[in-house]
DNA sequence: TAGAGCCTGGACAACGTTGTCAGGGTCGGG
DNA sequence: CCCGACCCTGACAACGTTGTCCAGGCTCTA
């Protein structure tokens, strides 16, 4: 007595909108799924004759691989995710793109996402780019806690972490050297004659930030100069605040002869400020900013080399794929000064 | 007589690195896998103490569900594709970022390549990404011909091409308007007194630069004004043509007293080369630049809203992903004239 | 001409998940 | 007390691909 055949459980409506698949085209050609397998893949063991005819029939139903499929059979994605804080900052362009050339070389695709600098959102990116079992990932953090990550590490994904450390694990990390710029950026200005300095900069609770405050306080220490708390400015990023910051820098009666910004977005407010004045101010700021030679005074800056830090970062997140297990490290890129007027100002006394 | 076990087909070395699966999770809490399914899923069916149970395995096990079998079982990969010249360009990071922010609301990742303005790169990133069944595309063409891309919009790939048309298929796109902000741009040029306005753009070849060429034509037209070859420099963006065409046209017996920049690459050059001289020349570019009202004098453009284009072509994208089989369509966004001084400065003559 | 060995091709299981369906238990009503 | 309705749970197939293994046909040599 023959089975009744079982109903099929083919998902209702268009799948894929009906894509061919490896099955159909063995069918047109005339061939089993396993050589069309082979030919697709470029495996050898196949007559020219039988590969003719199965390309022949890939292109008349249009077939393209389900890589879905193939993941799932091979256990590797050949993709890595980039989480960072916007993707429409300038900054993160150049790193971005130095991700996706390693990447690329690697034969791997690039899928990123923002946090918009919010830790809750991060962990939701990275938990789904885990979830499509992305090889690896490059991460800079918005949150201070990636215990989260302890699992995934475990189960063997590559993490490397840009721009500021992990919090509460243990990962490789890459950043730029913000305590070592930022003092030779105030020591810069110190050399120029400026005792009283401002700082405007980022909350310390970011790492960037607490660490280039750090190397603003240890370039005054080493001239000698005590700081005044008004002088400094912390957590005050958004640009009504700064600017107000600026102005009472300013106006004081012993007012700064000079100011060193935490980063670009600071910087570019200060310069605002700083234009409207007529007595000159000198200015760092801690970040380059695209066209910064053509400003009047040109701008002199701290720079941090952004594709640096994603490529070598993308780097050491394949050399941990392809296999040797690196104990993780800490990687610090220099900074360089690069002097264009802004910083060179004489203190106006 | 017993069959001999077949050999297990199981992979070398760490799958994943050996992660749990849900069977795994249904071993330990002592349940169906299907039960699990439902726990990870939020499906209704599952008492409490069954729940809090799957829950506590999935938490010791660090589970975390393998998206690549789900998407080979479910066809949607919750995902979109973006193919654009160059993450690093400034242009790209607002538009990039509005696509994303679209993708997030409807619950997908964004995954995207750079094609370098090569049509060879674009195809093979696009192919990869259809590969791995994304939903959707979003491409900025560096190609001229997409026809490649038929079976993949027969098997219903939703696609939106932004900021250039496709080439030789039907599709939908959404542009500038090119055209109509040069002639605005070089109109503008005209009303302050210039009747020998120099152009310098991309090759014609490339969409935007010849809509852009047509732009500063028609204003010269409707100004009456004849264009001579030698105010024409194009298919020139790296910086030392850029610089070399730029003095050219100012050093002929009738130099021209204005300049029209078909991108921001060109205008950055030609600021630069500006700049060093003592006679003023008049400026607009199209494109605007960050720190553009910093400049002396403020730097007057046609500016297109990369991130409005980024965002109309992705919910465009997403209405057709949510069924509407709208007919291919063409969307053109408006530019904007920002004046800020430079191309309001009068013709020296 | 037979046997050994190679080459090509195909059958089949498995990857980890979800949809379908059926079994078993509980509860309430007749 | 029995039956049906309902709820929870789990067995099983299927998604499309690739790795393994075997069969059959061919060539080459003795």
């Amino acid at each position: 007595m023959p089975e009744t055949p079982r109903r099929t459980h083919r998902l209702p409506g268009s799948r894929y909108g009906n894509r061919p698949t490896m099955k159909d085209v063995a069918a047109r050609a005339g061939v089993g799924l396993k050589t069309v397998s082979r030919v697709v893949n470029g495996e050898p063991g196949v007559t020219p004759e039988t590969e003719r005819r199965v390309q022949e029939a890939i292109e008349a139903l249009g077939f393209r691989r389900n890589d879905s499929a193939r993941v799932l059979r091979k256990g590797r994605t050949s993709s890595v995710g980039l989480v960072l804080e916007d993707l429409a900052d300038p900054f993160y362009g150049p790193l971005s793109r130095a991700v996706e050339e390693v990447a690329r070389a690697h034969g791997a695709l690039l899928i990123n996402g923002s946090s918009a600098e919010d830790a809750e959102r991060e962990q939701e990116l990275v938990l789904a780019l885990c979830a499509r079992r992305v090889d690896g990932l490059v991460v800079i953090p918005a949150g201070d806690d990636h215990r989260y990550l302890e699992p995934e590490l475990r189960a063997g994904v590559a993490t490397v972490f840009v721009d500021r450390p992990a919090g509460r694990i243990d990962a490789d990390v890459v950043v730029s050297d913000n305590y070592g710029g930022a003092r030779d950026g105030v020591a810069h200005l110190i050399a120029h004659g400026h005792r009283r300095i401002g700082f405007i900069g980022d909350m310390p609770g970011i790492h960037t930030a607490s660490e280039r405050l750090r190397g603003y306080r240890a370039a005054m220490e080493d001239a000698g100069i005590p700081v005044e708390d008004s002088w400094m400015s912390l957590g005050v990023t958004d640009p009504g605040r700064v600017r107000r910051a600026t102005e009472e820098m300013l106006s004081r009666p012993d007012p700064v002869t000079a100011v060193f910004t935490g980063n670009n977005r600071v910087t570019v407010t200060v310069i605002r400020v700083l234009s409207e004045r007529s007595r000159p101010v000198a200015l760092v700021g801690f970040d380059d900013i695209e066209l910064a030679d053509l400003l009047r005074p040109g701008l002199t800056v701290v720079a941090q080399d952004s594709a640096a830090l994603g490529r070598t970062a993308a780097e050491r997140l394949f050399r941990q794929l392809d296999g040797d297990p690196l104990a993780p490290e800490r990687i610090e890129l220099p900074t360089k000064l690069i002097t264009r007027g802004s910083g060179e100002l004489p203190p106006a006394d």
